[in-house]
DNA sequence: ATTCGTGTTAACAAAATTGTTAAACAAAAA
DNA sequence: TTTTTGTTTAACAATTTTGTTAACACGAAT
């Protein structure tokens, strides 16, 4: 029972995660997402009350790992330009995998405000709190030009994230198939890192399970 | 009658543009926009013919609109740094008055694709064509770091726009009210600068109508 | 075997939204 | 004034989409 409940649970979320984040259906309705999953479209209340509920969890879910993503990264002992560089393989290659992830977390947050209030309040300390203590020192190091933290850290995100938000856009204007534009943003990795350091990307060292080291 | 005509027409799209640009509301509906206009829902029918059509004229003037800005920018006589500069405060300006703005054309272009490959189609040039000259001389006189013309300009729409299109994640993420997010965006345009060429962004000399160069 | 609970389905009801139409209306043209 | 043309409105129809419910299936517990 209890099995059977979590399998479908789970299947209808996946299944709507594809729909959403890799296909783009950011309106998809209730019925295409059940086709997705193969189960009745009555389902999807039983489990979830309501769609809109759903996408609330949905929303939820996906803030929460993209945080813990990025937390388990800038919290970890690593010097501050091979953390900076593993943030943008990570979100990058994340976004390669889920090329409307942003675009869903976006319009969401902008359909409800509220809702990125609620979970944002959950814990007081943001991204841009973790790089702080490092960006300070490179800057009085003078090995990176004065910045506050929070514009760094948007610098940061927009220079990864926009290139997915406008995928459609910049595909089109500069006449790449889907497969030249992977390669982009591939190339865009140094390119980012080049542009907010001024010097070259470092290799990166292969992936090892990073250890969290604050809270 | 043909100016009553245009009146209301105009009317009509001028306040969805408010709906769509200003409040965000990306899903509004053809009653909703009746109703910010003050007339009757079937007048839209008899404007546009159906919603979708409006939609279309919308993003298509829309697209027109930003275009020529960005183009009377970049294809002006300007030194290099000072066009890149009024590009920047531009396309920042713009933005805090159409917060929305950007959201709606990549939510539109996601949507059908088709639209935007239409709207490309019919002129050859990209915006990354016209400082592809000015790039290679600054890049030869080593003034900047070796880049693309296409990385840096998307490089440059990523900065201006990202914070525009996340403004509801990155307003609640930062604690910022509305009046603090507009003079964070407003300090930006000097960090962006900042951030592209690692030095101070030069006082912009009072605005003055721009000659158009090339097409 | 019967009961019970969970999961599942089809059928139905309700709401929201779009699109159409016929008639009212206003203003210019005849 | 009457006609005509273009504009506006209310009412209607059709569709889409969400949400509910009653019945069914089926394994587990009694």
């Amino acid at each position: 029972m209890g099995a059977e409940e979590l399998q479908t649970e789970k299947l209808i979320k996946e299944k709507a995660k594809i729909l959403f984040f890799q296909k783009g259906f950011l309106n998809a309705t209730t019925q295409e997402i059940a086709d997705e999953a193969g189960v009745n479209r009555a389902l999807i209340h039983y489990y979830f009350r309501s769609r809109e509920q759903m996408l609330d969890l949905l929303l939820d879910e996906t803030l929460e790992e993209k945080k813990v993503r990025v937390r388990t990264i800038l919290s970890s002992e690593l010097p501050f330009r091979e953390k900076i560089a593993r943030y943008i393989d990570t979100v990058v290659d994340y976004g390669l995998k889920y090329p409307y992830l942003e675009n869903f977390i976006i319009s969401e947050t902008a359909r409800h405000p509220d809702k990125i209030r609620e979970f944002c309040s959950r814990d007081r300390i943001k991204s841009s709190d973790l790089i702080e203590e490092d960006l300070a020192k490179e800057i009085k190091k003078k090995k990176i030009a004065p910045i506050s933290a929070t514009h760094f850290m948007v610098n940061l995100s927009a220079l990864c994230n926009y290139p997915l938000l406008a995928k459609s856009v910049l595909q089109t204007i500069h006449g790449m198939t889907d497969a030249a534009y992977r390669k982009f943003l591939i190339e865009r990795k140094r390119i980012i890192f080049m542009t907010i350091f001024n010097e070259e990307m470092p290799e990166l060292p292969v992936k090892k399970e990073l250890t969290k080291h604050r809270a």
